[in-house]
Formats: structure tokens, sequence, C-alpha cells
DNA sequence: CGGCGGTTGGACAACGTTGTCAAAACAGCC
DNA sequence: GGCTGTTTTGACAACGTTGTCCAACCGCCG
């Protein structure tokens, strides 16, 4: 209950002079800012958001997500906190009910609310292009985080993840290792992430003079038991498979633990590799070779997109602008050469 | 940006009318009442929570968490911020650092915030007896969330999970399926379900007159590799250890990757129990045998009486009270009497 | 001494809502 | 018509902050 008029007394100044510091006013001398800000930190003073969102000075961002992968969430929440902590913003977490057309409705309605400055959104949403337009055209700030390559002139702020490259450089890998047929397990077709690995799959193969095997591509959706129904079938049918690209680290869960009822042994037998680091691919046994992604980076860097469109966005026409992450592929124990008993150490 | 006076409009009535429907004052006839709300879905009117709050209709409860467990986090975050939206209330949240003593003056600085109206603190944090009872006398609501015994006469609100009968209906189960040497791999000491889950370890083996043998409790952390390193030294001890209780489920899954290293097989060859149902929990293989919690569900708990608390707050001393959950046993393929070559499905 | 920037303070409005209080409109009753 | 009681309205203050505008003060220069 500490107010900007407790630390003008605090200070010996007049409160008005206390909203100048902590709004940056450059009238305001140095030895005085000095001492309000001397005392904001001595009575642990935080402006209350509440009056100045009111005063029309935005200060909340949204964060939107529909996605099971917890770690995924967690750690872009953290990230997003993190950089909107530090800004004096705060952070309004939206989670999908799981009905996507419900999730639509309620996000409109959320933008439209007078305390959320801005949107902050997340696969799949964040990657209907028709839909996220439609809310720019409506002169809601966002950032969406969507899986793909930075284009050089984008319409609309947004945070890449080049997962095309992080695909292509563990394809690589495997080519290196010695394999020669190498299937790839798909998510769902909804998460752009899905082709994105494929392509890059595709064009590392075809960059190394392979074919490119329709059959090996077997579609699917991000959960363990796809992983572990499709290899299942996948293998039934061709024996010859040395090698099995998961599209994210659960579905790798799935391969892994089939390949297991069924007998073989990893990476003897199999190799595989997944994508996300998420815990798992580093408790499984044995641990998996992925691509790591810092979902806390990720998250920091929409935050802080985010909030400089919102705070540009009234003077006149936005500068979007975009930036990108790309993925950073780990070894582990699930990749080794075909038929060697274990990776090296 | 649509406002309560644009809903007056709209119904044609005045806008104190709509205030007074929108917090449920008795004095409005059933017609108007009607027509307001009619025009409330309308115009997809929420009121804008930075304005009552200045108001001081504190509507904003803080979730503060320490935890490494993403599942737990996400799912407790979801329970809470479903059953504040129902109420028209916004959840923050608020992570730890990783330091205790900063954390502590965070939560303090927090809960003095005039936009905060209560705090929800879950372990360890919750559990620091000293630092949540002079919070409370400090006069801040809050709801904690703590491994135990729901006790009759609580001073503070609570969430009790009741961790000590989950063990002990494991530990039955692990006696009935033939076990005699069955060790505990301890959490962190700072957790409480750690003691917990302990004692009904204890509890179920003096119930079942089976000697509880100290050097079979195993100290050590949350984590996987404390499974992993506990559990390799604790067999290479006592290898006539048929079965372990591990404190969750990350635990669990160390003592998998442990012991399939070293060439066992599970369930044959020793049983092997977790806490939690965690994702992993499913995913590994054999699948764990756990006490699963509803994490939503305590969510939802934890706000419905932290909300319950600060709306009645101003009125008088409060009525503190206490609710809890039992965790739920659920058996897996990770369980089977000893010497048997798979679990019956 | 007068005037000029740079700096500070005071007064006030505004944001959207709720609470208080009084007053108006209406009904039913004698 | 004059009661009482219920329902509805209006005016106003208040919450903490920021923005605007003006006045006051400082030292400095001419």
């Amino acid at each position: 209950m500490t107010t900007i008029k407790d630390i003008a007394e605090h200070a010996g100044v007049s409160f008005k002079t206390v909203s100048r510091v902590i709004n940056g006013v450059p009238t305001v001398s140095h030895e005085l800012s000095e001492r309000v800000r001397a005392s904001i930190a001595a009575l642990n003073y935080v402006p209350n958001q509440s009056a100045r969102r009111l005063r029309g000075t935005a200060s909340t961002v949204a964060f939107v997500y529909d996605n099971p992968n917890s770690h995924y969430v967690v750690e872009l929440q953290e990230g997003i906190i993190g950089a909107c902590r530090q800004r004096n913003f705060e952070v309004m977490i939206h989670p999908g009910c799981g009905d996507a057309a419900a999730d639509r409705r309620d996000v409109e309605n959320l933008a439209r609310r007078a305390d959320v400055g801005g949107l902050i959104l997340t696969p799949p949403l964040s990657e209907d292009d028709s839909f996220v337009k439609r809310l720019v055209e409506a002169g809601i700030d966002l950032v969406r985080i969507v899986s793909g390559t930075p284009s050089p002139d984008p319409a609309i702020p947004t945070v890449h993840v080049n997962d095309r490259q992080a695909a292509f450089e563990l394809v690589v890998h495997l080519l290196a290792l010695g394999h020669e047929r190498i299937a790839f397990l798909e998510g769902d077709a909804v998460h752009r992430s899905t082709l994105e690995r494929r392509k890059g799959y595709e064009q590392a193969l075809r960059r190394y003079r392979r074919p490119v095997d329709r059959s090996l591509i077997v579609p699917g959706e991000y959960t363990f038991s796809s992983g572990a129904e499709r290899s299942e079938s996948l293998l039934a049918k061709g024996p010859d498979v040395s090698a099995i690209v998961a599209c994210n680290d659960e579905i790798a869960a799935g391969v892994l633990f089939a390949t297991r009822c069924a007998g073989l042994e990893i990476p003897r037998d199999l190799s595989i590799v997944g994508f996300e680091d998420s815990p798992f691919s580093r408790q499984s046994w044995p641990r998996l070779s992925t691509a790591r992604q810092s979902n806390r980076e990720l998250g920091a860097q929409a935050a802080s997109l985010l909030v400089g469109q919102i705070a540009r966005s009234p003077d006149r026409e936005k500068p979007p602008c975009s930036v990108g992450i790309t993925p950073e592929v780990v070894l582990r124990e699930s990749t080794a050469a075909p038929g060697a008993s274990t990776a090296a150490k």
C-alpha cells in the first residue's frame, strides 16, 4: 500500500517529481533523481499497475498457448515473465481450452479488453495466418512465435524457430554415421514445425544425393502413442530402416518404447533422434540425441519485441521486425553407426 | 474498449444499474437484470479489471512457485486460472529465482503490492512454517498447498495432499505381492512430501509387522540423477532388495535407468513405484506404478479457498479452513511379484 | 536589475469502476 | 389524497497514476 505519495514524502519532494523520475522525464536533476530512486528502493515501492493501466499506459501482455507440452509452456512463460518484469509489464496467462473455434473467439475477446496491451501467440494458433492477419488488421499488437525461416520483410512481428536447419543437421549426422534408410515420423499436421522439420529432412537427403522415399515419411501426431504405433508398423513393413527421425522427443519416446517391446536394442539395431531436448530425452535409456532450443530465450525475445511494439504503437506505423533462433543439435547415446553396440562415449 | 456506459446505453438503463447487475446487488428487477445481461453478452463486455482493482476490489491472486517440475506447475496453474476466471479474478504468475532468501524477499514485496489480493504458496516455500506465519500475521491473505494430513483446526487456510496415505497404500501393494525387502529413496529434505511419504512407508511396514530397516532408507533429492546414483549403490550393498519406493517419478526414472544399465529386468528383478503420475511414468518402459494426484483439482481448490478468503476478509476475523486430497494409486507394469517375468496385464 | 533556461511544485482532469446518499418514479395500501 | 415500500436513477467522491498547464524558484548572463 505504499503509493507514489509515500515515496514523495520519504524523499522530500513533490509526488509529481517522483512520477517524472519513474517515467524517465528528462527534466529532473540528477541529484533528485537519485534521491527518489533511493526512496523507491528503501520502501520497496512498485507502481500500482492498475492505476497506470487505467490511465492509459498499457502494461500487460497476454501469453496465449494451447500446447500439451508442459516444459515448452513453462520455459516460454518464464522467459516472457522475466523480460516483462524488467520493463514493469505484467503477464496474463491464457491457456486454450482445446476447442479451436472457441479458443479463437476467446483470444479475440481477450485482445479487445482494455487492460490487455498485446498478445504473444504460439503454435498452432500463431500459425493460422488468416486468423493472425485479421487480428493485426484490427489494430491489435501481437508477436507470434512460429516455426520457420526468418523472412527479410515481415508484415507481422515474429520470432522464428529454424526447425528446418535443425532437422537438416540431425539428418546429416545420421548420414555421416552411415545410415541409408532413414525414416521420418511426422507430428500433427497443424503444427508448421512438422512441415519445417520434414523439409529439413528432405533437403539433407537431397543435398547428399540420397533418394527421398515417400514410404519412409509417416504421418502422425505429437504424442507418445503415435510414436509407438507408427514406428511399430513402419518397422514391420520396412525392417531395413536403420534410423528414425521423430518429429519431437515425445514421439521419440514412443519409438523407444515400442522398439524396446519388440526386442530391439538401441542404438545397435536402430538410431533415434528427436526434437526439443525435453527432460525425457535426458532421462530415457539410452538418452536421446535431439535438437535443443532455448524456450526461455524464445519467450524473452518475443516479450521484448512485443513491449517495444506496444510502446511505439501510438506514435505511427509500427516497424515490425523479426528475429530468429536456430536449435542446437545435441548428440547423446540414441544414435550410432548401424550395428554398433553402443555410441562412442 | 467497451465500458460499462456502452452497456448502459445499449440496454437503455443508467450505468449505475449495470454496475449493480454486475455486482449482484439484489435491488434490481428481474426484467432489467436480464436486459443488462443480454447487452453484456451482445457487446462482449468484460469489466475493466484495472478500474475495479483501483477502486478497492482486490481481484488478483499471485501463484508463487519454485519447482522444476513443469507438469506440476502447469497443471496447478491451469487449475488456478480456471477457478479464477469463473470468479472474475486474475492470476499473476510468480516463478522463484532459485535463491531461497531472495525469493522470500520477493514474495513479501509481492504481497505488499496494492494490486495483489492474496497468495497461493506451493512447496517448498509453503512448508516454511515460520515464514508463512509471518505473512499471515502481517494480515496477508494466502492459501498454502502442502503435503500432510488435514488438521481439524487449521490456523492457516491450507490444501493438504495426503501423501502419507498414498505411500501407505503403495507399500501395502508391494507387501501383498510378496516383497519383503523394500527400500525407500527419499527426495529433498526441505520438501515435506519426503517426510510424509516416508512416514506412510514406515506405517505400512509396522502395520503389517515388518521391521523398518534404516539402511533401506536412503536420503537423496528429487532428481533423475539422485535416483540413478542412490539405487546403484543401494543395490550394490544390499542385493536382496526386491522393491524400491521412489519418492517421485523422476527418482523412479533414475532407478529405472540405473537398473537397466546394470542388466536388471524390471519388474522381474526389481519392482519400482513412484509418486505424481508424471507423463514419464506413462512413457517409460515398463510404465511406472505410481500415485496420481490431480494437480488441476488441487489448484482449483486452492484458488477457491483464497478467493473466498479475500472476499470475506474485510468483514471480520477470517474463518480459515482446510481441504484435503488423497492421491490415488495407479498400478502399471513396474510392479510384480518377486521373480515374476511380467506383471499381470 | 531584467530576463532567460532549467528545474520543481501545485492544481486539475482523466481513465472505469464502485460505494454512498439522496431523490425520483412507481406500486399498493388505507 | 396521503401513506409506506420497492425499484430505479443521478450526482459525487474515491482509488493511484499520468499528462497538461501554469506558477514559482534557482542561478546565470547581459
